[in-house]
RNA sequence: GCGCCUGUAGCUCAGCUGGAUAGAGCAGCGGACUUCUAAUCCGCAGGCCGCAGGUUCGAGUCCUGCCAGGCGUACCA
């Protein structure tokens, strides 16, 4: 609708140019939005005032002269009005609204998709955990972010690829393999000493158990027993990685191995090529790149004295795979803490010729969990948190999945669990899944008197002539431009204050007027309104990655 | 010290490329179920948008400085 309005406002500067109502010049920026205040019409646009200056001209006068010479050949426009210091307030004929709620219920699950990715090839990395422990809160935020910006842009026409990176090499899974080791060691000696820098939860125990019962330790030198066990506890927890994500309802396309960087000799050529670009030297016995040449503050190590590379040089090695792997664009999603690692990633892939722009870092503001009114500190190494699985179990997925995406993810989240498990109004999820439920049990009335929903809504939807029936409309009509926003600026969370809202304006009208009534047209009319809501929240819920229950 | 993020109602947060009188939920107070689901609705109350300057027709939004909180600043992962 925005779109039309613009094509009519365009061809109507053309017009004044033409014919010299207006100074020629080139067009300005300018925007059209839907005013809070319905007295302020369904469109307003802010063009008169932006073309003043240059015009030199009163924005009132100009909006005066653009009102006179409207090209409007469909009659789209009802009214047009001047307001405050030059906006044009725009009225549009209520047939356009009918236009358009057929156009929801003609669409059903495809209204508000746009070509916005033009099918380009998209990668989006996320979660990505170290396979050395469950997954916890923080990784359910990312998992929540990356699953429904996936779904928002693959409506919006991207060809989009999920990807889990994994860490499975290096110290941290020896550490794994050292904490397994030590809790077994201890089911016979106590005593025996647990390595400083060791995983502490509960769940190295019952690794312990579950390995010693399928594989016999005791034969095994302690080096030989600590590679396996690093081996069996990282692949062990990897599957109940997978395993929690599905259950999420997140699924990914590939899952990544640090190690293949190695078997593949991938890592070996990345640093060849960053030798032939002339960027490496040695210093202190550790082999450095020359980041700083690139923006990085200074520069970094890729192999250190003791022979091995970090994780810096498989990270670059991983990126430039994602590059060759031809991808138009990357999407990482970073907890906060890693926004140190941003400019020497970019700087890296700068070197080699990568635009800066390519890879797109979302950085996500922590999750600090509350439980009886007193905040939890949360660490793996000490083993005190939450998990993932934990939080799923006891609150729903859907409940789990709207509240990590209710906010925006430069904010940290704080995580109330007691609020979020009462399945109350607390919880703006059932609110909206409510209003879903409800519009199916009108259904199943209407099909009980036998009171059909036209196929092709047609003159039945002149029974909608009130205001509120026109404003859930109109709220309608913002979807496929929220969906764009929402793509643009790689924000999903304005997706859950569009549903609530949307849901209230049905709550709203439902209380204050009958769907079903003796009159059967009207009835039919507002049986085609209600569907045109219950698609909409369908489909938004199923971007969130949400259900949509009939009944509740 | 430097870098990134945050500061909006009692609490948790929205506020779309600068737009008209700054919004929602919760908490508080008062109302509405013989009628399609009360997980709902209606009403009341609640604000130096951290502070101070600047940019302009117009600033919660942009710029500068300050204050407060979080995170980072590794030959850790």
């Amino acid at each position: 609708m925005k779109n039309r309005l613009a094509k009519i406002l365009r061809d109507t500067l053309d017009l004044c140019f033409r014919e010299g109502y207006l100074k020629k010049m080139p067009l300005p920026e300018f925007v059209i939005e839907v005013p809070n205040n319905p007295d302020h019409g369904h469109f307003a646009t802010n063009l008169a005032m932006t073309l003043a200056g240059e015009q030199k001209n009163s924005p009132r006068n100009i909006a005066e002269i653009i009102i006179r010479h409207l090209v409007d050949n469909d009659h789209f426009i009802l009214k047009a009005e001047i307001g405050g210091a030059g906006f044009i307030n725009f009225f549009i004929t209520i047939e356009q609204w009918y236009d358009l709620l057929s156009q929801v219920i003609t669409l059903k699950d495809d209204y508000g998709r746009n070509c916005l990715g033009k099918k380009e090839k998209i990668m989006v990395e996320f979660v990505s955990a170290n396979p050395t422990g469950p997954l916890h809160l923080g990784h359910g935020r990312g998992a929540a972010l990356g699953d429904t910006l996936c779904r928002i842009l693959d409506f919006s026409g991207y060809d989009v690829r999920r990807e889990f990176y994994i860490n499975d090499t290096g110290q941290q899974v020896k550490a794994l393999g050292e904490s397994i080791y030590s809790r077994w060691r201890q089911f016979s000696d106590p005593s025996y000493p647990f390595p400083s820098d060791g995983y502490q939860g509960d769940y190295i125990q019952e690794l312990a158990t579950e390995i010693a019962q399928k594989i016999t330790l005791e034969n095994l030198d302690i080096h030989d027993a600590i590679d396996l066990l690093s081996e069996l506890g990282r692949d062990k927890m990897l599957e109940e990685i997978k395993e929690d994500l599905a259950n999420f309802r997140v699924n990914f396309d590939f899952w990544y191995k640090e190690s293949d960087l190695y078997s593949s000799g991938k890592i070996d050529h990345t640093i060849k090529l960053i030798e032939k670009r002339g960027l490496l030297f040695q210093k202190d016995g550790a082999l450095w790149i020359r980041t700083s040449s690139f923006g990085d503050d200074k520069d970094r190590v890729i192999r250190k004295k003791d022979g091995n590379l970090t994780y810096f040089a498989t990270d670059i090695s991983y990126h430039l795979d994602k590059w060759e792997r031809g991808f138009r664009k990357v999407i990482n999603i970073w907890g906060a803490d890693h926004h140190g690692y941003i400019t020497r990633v970019k700087a890296a892939l700068m070197a080699e010729g990568i635009p800066e722009d390519w890879l797109n870092v979302l950085l996500m503001q922590l999750v600090n969990l509350w439980e009886g009114g007193a905040e939890v500190k949360m660490s793996k190494r000490s083993g005190r948190y939450v998990t993932l699985k934990e939080l799923v179990d006891d609150v729903g997925v859907d409940a789990a999945r709207f509240v990590f995406l209710s906010k925006d993810h430069t904010s940290p989240l704080d995580f109330n669990i007691d609020l979020v498990k009462r399945k109350d109004s607390e919880n703006p999820v059932y609110y909206v899944q409510y209003a879903h439920a409800r519009i199916c049990s009108i259904f199943r009335k209407a099909a009980n008197e036998n009171i059909s929903i036209p196929e092709q809504p047609g003159s039945t939807l002149q029974g909608l002539v009130l205001d509120e029936e026109i404003a859930l409309v109109r709220k309608m009509a913002e979807f496929p431009s929220l969906i764009e926003e929402i793509t643009r600026e790689l924000a999903p969370h304005r997706l859950t204050y569009y549903l609530p809202e949307l849901a209230g304006s049905f709550h709203r009208y439902y209380n204050r007027h009958r769907i079903i009534s003796e009159d059967k047209n009207l009835s039919q009319a507002r049986l085609l309104l209600s569907l045109g809501v219950k698609i909409l929240i369908k489909n938004g819920l199923s971007l969130l990655g949400l259900s949509a229950p009939e009944i509740m």
